[in-house]
DNA sequence: ATCGATAATAAGTCTATACATAATCCCGCG
DNA sequence: CGCGGGATTATGTATAGACTTATTATCGAT
């Protein structure tokens, strides 16, 4: 029996190997069905896994064309700090720097998308990796969207962790860049001199209601963030 | 009719409603076509969708169940730098700087992953953004896998854009680094005092086959790499 | 109680078929 | 020549049914 995922694997060869080019038309799925000796469906499966890789394009009418690819894409998993710095088999450390029920103003309130007036957790915390500074932790979570976190003292467990178990959310944005460090990152962090700070960003909503802003400052010397995209013709997987 | 997109709105609204918390199972795919009124395929595709975005998670006999999303993704789009810049409305510069065959030495060898030895094209290009310096490009491209990249002059066309249209690549990988610049960088990227650079290091390979590296350095004062996660719960798109 | 064979289960895949829908082509009318 | 509208076409989606496969649960023998 023909699969889908062999004939996956036999168009991915026929894109790599120059047989089709990218913007060329490849045949319709009536003529690949007729080609592999299989139904329209499977080749229909083949084909759409493929275009939601953005390797294919498809019209209806049209046709299914080789993507091209002008722009690459680069998917980043970002854990929570604890699993990263224990899977690179470093002790972790965490500290609760500062906790503060505040109102929102004009300038939090847009960091983190909600009206301004309305109560936020501000939070403090230093990550460490074997006793090192690693990440500087500086986060609003909105008590509108999540009452709870008012009554967690975040003492021994980073917000980071907290959030995950307790809140889906459907909506992030991100935004990383290089900062020079301000005055408590160059302390917290123990920078040295003329060291800059690498920055993650997050914010993240349910629906429209904002949860949480995040600024993670991480020291620039040691600190890498890295993307992996897997083999397109590796047939051991999906 | 009941589509499987009715189906795969129906099941997030019912997690992020905390219907289901995180890990529950979620009941099997023919009670789910009976209460939906729909066939056992059609709850197939919504929920095979829902556990290609992560979002659930199944396995045979154990049934589906909601993932625990302990990790965020981020989807970078690293695009064409002329397009960026030209998409963000303002004027694309671009100079060659330096162009020379050279030998892989131990050092670029291992950046590219080629063997010592065999020859790469070495380039060095700036792009600008209105005339002001945006990114400063040093690439190295393997002549065994390209050697038609010899006879391309690169004065008016740069590497990156020649690439995407002549070369498919199967696998890449991504390292985003905050830097103290250089000598030169601090030049050409006329950097102020302190003003650390944005680094994108990328490599592709052809199945085995190392194709490029490149380091992209950004003024990390102007330089934002941007990631936004399309809302979930939005009913419009696929 | 432990182990191993077996049954039961839920997802995984494929098929043939039907109809829907978007896009294109093309023809004929003005 | 341009335009509108219908025919055509390729993909998109849904269905019932069958078979496969991984995994778990169970039951029986030791």
């Amino acid at each position: 029996m023909v699969s889908y995922k062999s004939i996956k694997a036999e168009i991915l060869n026929g894109i790599v190997g120059r047989q089709w080019a990218p913007g060329e038309l490849i045949p319709n799925e009536e003529d690949l069905a007729r080609d592999y000796g299989c139904s329209r469906s499977t080749v229909n499966r083949a084909l759409q896994e493929l275009a939601d890789l953005g390797i294919l394009e498809r019209r209806r009418k049209a046709g299914t064309r080789v993507a091209q690819r002008t722009s690459r894409g680069a998917l980043i998993q970002i854990q929570i700090v604890r699993s990263e710095i224990e899977q690179s088999g470093r002790r972790y450390g965490y500290v609760l720097l500062h906790r503060e029920v505040q109102a929102a103003d004009s300038a939090t309130a847009g960091l983190i998308d909600a009206p301004r007036g309305k109560p936020l957790l501000h939070l403090r915390c230093l990550h460490l990796a074997d006793g090192v500074p690693y990440q500087l932790e500086s986060r609003w979570i909105s008590l509108v969207a999540l009452p709870s976190a008012r009554d967690v003292d975040f003492e021994s467990v980073g917000p980071n962790e907290w959030l995950v178990t307790q809140v889906p959310y459907s909506r992030s944005e991100h935004i990383f860049s290089a900062a020079p460090p301000n005055a408590e990152e160059r302390e917290r962090l123990r920078l040295r001199p003329d060291e800059p700070v690498f920055v993650i960003e997050r914010r993240t909503w349910l629906a429209a209601q904002a949860l949480t802003y995040v600024r993670l400052a991480h020291p620039g010397l040691s600190y890498r963030m890295i993307s992996r995209e897997d083999d397109l013709l590796d047939e051991t997987e999906s």
